[in-house]
DNA sequence: ATGACTTTAGAACAAGCGTTTGAAACTTAC
DNA sequence: GTAAGTTTCAAACGCTTGTTCTAAAGTCAT
């Protein structure tokens, strides 16, 4: 048995064999969990339902990942890193520019990442974005502190990119401001709609990420400028 | 027995004598379980819980109100409705003055019963918007058909009102706008910021509810009125 | 005080949960 | 081909879940 520790170390496992065209066992349990976690969230998917949809053995999980809440962590690792890497990367691209950063430009650094993950269903398309949404509200201790650890780095380069971009704003306001940013950036993209649990809304439900972002930029960027 | 569907029709409940200053055994598991529902979500609130913290016999919960799911509907609508009419209330006031509404008039006509929620602890305090904010990411299909059938009419109301008081804007921008707008609003009041999950936010676990209204409406309204 | 009704109580139920076990099957290297 | 290591499998484990049952206790008008 050696997946224990070492699949955490190396999540990102590619299909090493064409012999058959599924992929392979830890694999195919991290793309059904990551659908069943977002779907029905974390409480409420069981293993039973996972490796059915898998198609796997049920002990399989607990053979690959060790536990149920270890394999949560490593299907939320598997997106996490990724994303944060292109959002700092857009950054990096930036900033190498020398000029003065806009707001609109870190938003669409923040918006771009999101648009490639929802077009892009061998990266979980939509999924891991909601999976953030549901993560936030289901309040994961343990995960909380592994991503404060090791992804602090990412808020942090944004702070200081607003706080450039938006002079005239003490720190306190960029942080409010930040955060209503993010917050309506983030639940656009996973189509969490307050308004859709009174109505059936036809703005989530006909979701074409291109149409969000055409939609939200302006939205975001007048919030983040307008004068307090 | 005359319980499980009286109650429904009368969720209101009066403590109904001081002999005691405990209120009675359904009060007691609507207060502990709405608590339980936001802290931990629905699944992963047993009734074990619910009735060991409101003191009360375990069968009580089924015997007062059917299952579990029906006490989730019960608590979940004990509080929607004054919410709801609170919400038309601000808007009716508005609109008897006769004159054109600002978006600023009815984002605050939003945000005035969220604040006086979050200030009152007799009504659940900031609980039911956190707790609509759960439910809206956890789905359930049966309060979503009650909440359609009964509250479309909000949504109805906010929509054509934003109609008229940005008419340079068709109805599908309005459409996105609300949708941002509200998405913002709400996670501010239920205390959902994405940021929290990487960094310990200062600005979400200093909650003054006045300073996020102030924060908040800037934000809001400038998206909502941005030019497109 | 009696009888009808409502509420509480403790115990039990079947079903589902995450996890463990030990043997079988498969893979890999020599 | 054999041995060592890895992965799969069916079965079972102990435990918790929501729900139900029946009897006891409490309430209240007559």
């Amino acid at each position: 048995m050696m997946s224990k520790a070492t699949q955490l170390l190396t999540p990102i496992k590619v299909q090493d064999s064409m012999e058959a065209n599924k992929p392979d066992t830890a694999t195919r349990i991290l793309d059904v969990a990551e659908r069943l976690f977002v779907e029905h969230g974390f409480e409420a998917t069981s293993l039973r339902m996972i490796t059915q949809q898998a198609e796997v053995n049920l002990a399989a999980v607990n053979y690959h990942f060790g536990s149920k809440d270890a394999l949560f962590e490593s299907v939320f690792m598997r997106r996490i890193g990724p994303f944060v890497a292109a959002c700092l990367a857009e950054l990096d691209t930036l900033e190498q520019s020398g000029q003065a950063l806009t707001a609109e430009q870190l938003v669409v650094s923040f918006i771009r990442p999101c648009l490639a993950l929802s077009k892009d269903p061998a990266r979980g398309g939509a999924l891991f974005v909601r999976l953030m949404s549901r993560t936030l509200v289901e309040n994961h201790r343990l995960l909380r502190e592994a991503l404060n650890q090791q992804y602090s780095i990412f808020v942090q380069r944004y702070t200081s990119a607003f706080q450039r971009a938006l002079p005239q704003f003490g720190a306190e306001d960029i942080a409010w401001r930040m955060h209503f940013a993010f917050s309506v950036m983030f639940n656009a993209f996973a189509g969490n709609d307050v308004l859709k649990i009174f109505v059936r809304s036809q703005v989530v439900t006909a979701r074409d990420p291109d149409m969000i972002v055409k939609h939200l930029v302006p939205f975001v960027v007048a919030g983040l400028t307008a004068p307090i």
